[in-house]
DNA sequence: CATGACGTATACTGTTTAGTATACAGCCAT
DNA sequence: ATGGCTGTATACTAAACAGTATACGTCATG
């Protein structure tokens, strides 16, 4: 159950590294607005994640999907949130509902909603 | 956007409170497992809501349905963050893609997917 | 061979979270 | 009129969060 978050990070930015200069630690962390001393500890998990906000930044320049990013963190977006907490039952029953759902299942239905025949 | 948390935890144990006598605010705490002050602070709104552990108890002491309670403190239980963390971008999708979906659509899909013809 | 750029070690900080502990004033019944 | 129960005011705290600022040793290169 760990957060494999900064062994994550490095990987991604390591990868990018070797076709753009720009990932550099330094550089990164200029980019996305924090001290490269602080991606260093978070990369090798000295400390934990950063905030949403910082994480959501870091997927941007990383070209990720903020959402696994912050997934990776142990977080949920709160835009997310926000749509659960509005109807917190409703929500709730369909999210254990679809606990154990295949993966093709869940797809099924994200585009049964969308195709939308309500 | 306020978090009516405090409000609503008074409102009902007051309620309770007028049929059983377990229902002050100290008795209440004790139960609860916290201070009576606090107890006091919160419901006052004069400090945050409390953490998952201690909303959740005061969730069973009250007979309330927990996501609710939750939901009305800002915060989604551990359990439902976890399902989500796991398939992080096809929970994403489908929550966005039901955000907007009247509650009847969202019974349906609960109903479709207990009835399961996966 | 020294001058940058690289990643990291070290020390420190302000803010938020989630409460505790104690004391106090008002009321109500005996 | 006092003992006991109310709710609340006040002061304090330990731990976690989310970083900053600076200095250091290493390496490659021009």
């Amino acid at each position: 159950m760990s957060e494999p978050f900064g062994q994550y990070l490095r990987q991604k930015r390591e990868t990018l590294l070797k076709q753009d200069r720009a990932y550099t630690v330094r550089k990164f962390a200029a980019t996305v607005g924090v001290q490269p001393s602080y991606i260093s500890k978070v990369e090798r998990e000295e400390v934990g994640p950063p905030s949403e906000a910082t994480i959501i930044r870091m997927a941007e320049v990383l070209h990720e999907d903020p959402d696994v990013l912050l997934a990776l963190a142990g977080k949920v977006s709160a835009d997310l949130r926000q749509v659960i907490l509005k109807r917190p039952r409703l929500f709730a029953d369909l999210i254990r509902q679809l606990k154990d759902a295949p993966d093709h299942a869940l797809l099924r239905v994200v585009r049964e909603v969308r195709d939308g025949q309500w």
